[in-house]
DNA sequence: ATAATGATTTTTGTATACAAAATTCAATGA
DNA sequence: TCATTGAATTTTGTATACAAAAATCATTAT
């Protein structure tokens, strides 16, 4: 029997991806117009495949359509946001969990490496490094955990998350000195087999971000119109 | 400022639902090919929103693409299956926990109406109703919860999972007799606006259905065979 | 009879075409 | 000057066209 190779380089994958790409560090503007004739100009292709794109990102929810009227890069609403703080909470307790029953010894170095540089600095003052570890750190447990589904749906949340908080401190809700011992602690818990302490953790760690989103939203006005008028 | 209104009738999304209607009771079976011309034909459109449809459905799962070799209805292994049923356990957990926070007395009387004929008999051997009722609570419940985005996911999974076992008992993995109190008490937990008793008893409830799952299709190789092969 | 080869048909992936809708812009009148 | 109208332009939604790939089928050789 063949095994075919997966070689699912179409056009349409290939449009997503950039395509997601631009969004993650905004090169397309959330409320943005995407100039269909323009975009596949730019990146050498027809109509066709990236409106095929298009479609993917918006039943992702990155982009929506108004009819007759055209692609749009999405704008999230306060409560969306939250919503969507909600949803990461609970699945990626889930993504820790199966972690906690897979996990190689060498996943745990690597997993323990990606915080490793922020443990001997009293202070972490590097916040794009910081980001990019959380970030690491995310998706990495996602891999591990190993579930298709979960993966592919947290990938696109985390991306929401991210994308829209990026022109404020590099994406980070909270401050490093905060955030670098949940992290050890959800490393900790999955790293000696204890699916249940790592669920909790990586809840515990997600719900204190949410709240502090809120609150954050809140009282800071200018923040508040940016991202709740559509 | 003039609102425009939700007017999203274009071709793709009216074959998308319909497509999607069609997985869901089996007239495209789980692993056939979808003929694209012939289709397209029945549906008195062209190929190009058909197409859009069914990468709609690819997105979610419920289709795949072999490139160059077209559309087949997905068909899921036994590992997918058991994951789907994680992911359900902690979005509907979430999903009771929101209900409990917004609902009304109203939407109260609703959800106990639903298995209120089933009360009443010492033993329920109307599968087909019960199953009925089963899809009805649990998307009033994601209707109820008001959350866009949880209720979009939720929609795709808990299609794949009735979908997948169809044949079977009316897509019910375990009794109605033993399902019926777990129902009742996710509903009171609601009702009395407890949040966490109300996830809990969500997981329960969905924990223990997925484990059915897995000793179910351990013991039967008939159906093992009929889930796993691809 | 079975397997291998090549010709024929079908189907896919993508570009292009085009009518209908939306937008832009200029000209006209208040 | 500002608002209004309508013609010109752009953009969308969808159909169609077509080359390249895959599947089918018949033919020949083993």
């Amino acid at each position: 029997m063949k095994r075919p190779l997966i070689t699912s380089t179409n056009l349409d994958q290939k449009a997503y991806q950039i395509i997601k790409d631009m969004i993650e560090n905004r090169e397309l503007k959330p409320g943005e117009k995407i100039p269909q004739e323009k975009l596949a100009a730019d990146l050498g292709i027809s109509r066709t495949p990236l409106i095929s794109a298009l479609k993917f990102l918006e039943q992702e929810k990155l982009v929506e359509t108004k009819p007759r009227r055209g692609f749009f890069v999405r704008l999230f609403s306060l409560e969306e946001l939250v919503s969507i703080f909600e949803i990461r909470e609970v699945l990626e307790g889930l993504s820790a969990r199966r972690a906690a029953h897979s996990i190689t010894a060498s996943q745990c170095t690597q997993l323990r490496k990606i915080f490793e540089p922020f443990t001997r600095v009293s202070n972490i003052t590097d916040y794009q490094a910081y980001s990019a570890a959380d970030r690491k750190f995310h998706n990495l447990l996602a891999e591990i955990s190993s579930r298709e589904f979960l993966s592919s749906i947290l990938q696109t949340y985390n991306i929401v998350s991210l994308a829209y908080l990026y022109p404020t401190r590099e994406g980070l809700i909270r401050a490093p000195n905060e955030t670098i011992q949940e992290h050890i602690d959800i490393i900790e818990a999955i790293c000696s087999y204890d699916p249940k302490a790592a669920e909790e953790a990586m809840r515990f760690h997600l719900q204190t971000t949410a709240a502090t989103l809120i609150e954050e939203i809140q009282s800071d006005k200018s923040l508040r119109k940016e991202v709740h008028n559509r």
